[in-house]
DNA sequence: GCTTGCCCTAGAGTTCACTTCATAGTTTAT
DNA sequence: ATAAACTATGAAGTGAACTCTAGGGCAAGC
């Protein structure tokens, strides 16, 4: 398979599937070189690909990418060892959650204060003066 | 005040205080130069870079920032016009969040055939029969 | 008057995951 | 034979929000 067939397959680019090789996240069983120097990429190299996109799809850089293949690849990890690491993506995804509730708590309170000036200005002055420090004004 | 004390007071760098001001964020109302060119910084500034920090923890750009400052210091909107601004940048933090649960959802998906393994392999093997592409194996 | 420690500017470097570009060789269709 | 369509490479560009560097000018203490 060339490499566009790929990229169509896959819904990648070719130049994100060369990035891949240049990265180190594809190797001689993914992709070998034709004669003319074209790459051909074997069936292995779809799933390849299926496993970094579902990596992506649960917040992985590539380096970290690079590192979860290389120990895919290796076996290198127990069941538990794995479980470890699932939680641990688990929290660090979790907290980044937080941030955008933080994010929210701010906005509603926002919300809250340009509500009450509508309805009641005063009371809104009383809420700005708890708060400190409003949004505008 | 010159610009480390101001730094320090907000937990900023020098850096990022030089950077805001080139990208307009501040201007004369906030910052004068002295005879030697050193940068003075009044209270306002501290007023506009606490202002800054908020718009920032509501997950603005400092493109949006800009545009909201812009507007902020003409009096540009109403008390509607701020609210349905509000909730689109809500809308916008809430789609995020989205994405995060999704990435959670795989996840979890992802401890769940880990713990069936322990637990009772030939189920698990089910599981990614039903489900497809495991996360490693 | 010398060192230390601020301050200035302009511009390059950082990170990430690509994309875009320039240049060139290969294959396929007409 | 030639043009269109594919492939290759290496390098530069993108965006965001800074950070860091180089090369210099002021300021305060001894």
């Amino acid at each position: 398979m060339k490499i566009q067939e790929l990229a169509d397959k896959m819904g990648l680019t070719i130049h994100a599937i060369r990035y891949y090789e240049k990265e180190g996240l594809l190797d001689e069983r993914h992709v070998r070189r034709e004669s003319n120097n074209y790459r051909n990429y074997s069936g292995e190299a779809v799933e390849r690909l299926k496993l970094i996109k579902k990596f992506q799809s649960i917040g992985c850089s590539l380096a970290e990418l690079k590192e979860a293949l290389r120990d895919h690849d290796a076996n290198a990890h127990t069941n538990l060892q794995i479980i470890d690491w699932i939680r641990g993506k688990k929290t660090e995804i979790e907290n980044k959650k937080k941030e955008y509730d933080h994010m929210l708590d701010t906005l509603n309170k926002m919300l809250e204060y340009r509500m009450l000036l509508i309805e009641d200005p005063q009371k809104a002055q009383e809420m700005l003066k708890n708060w400190h420090a409003g949004t505008s004004d």
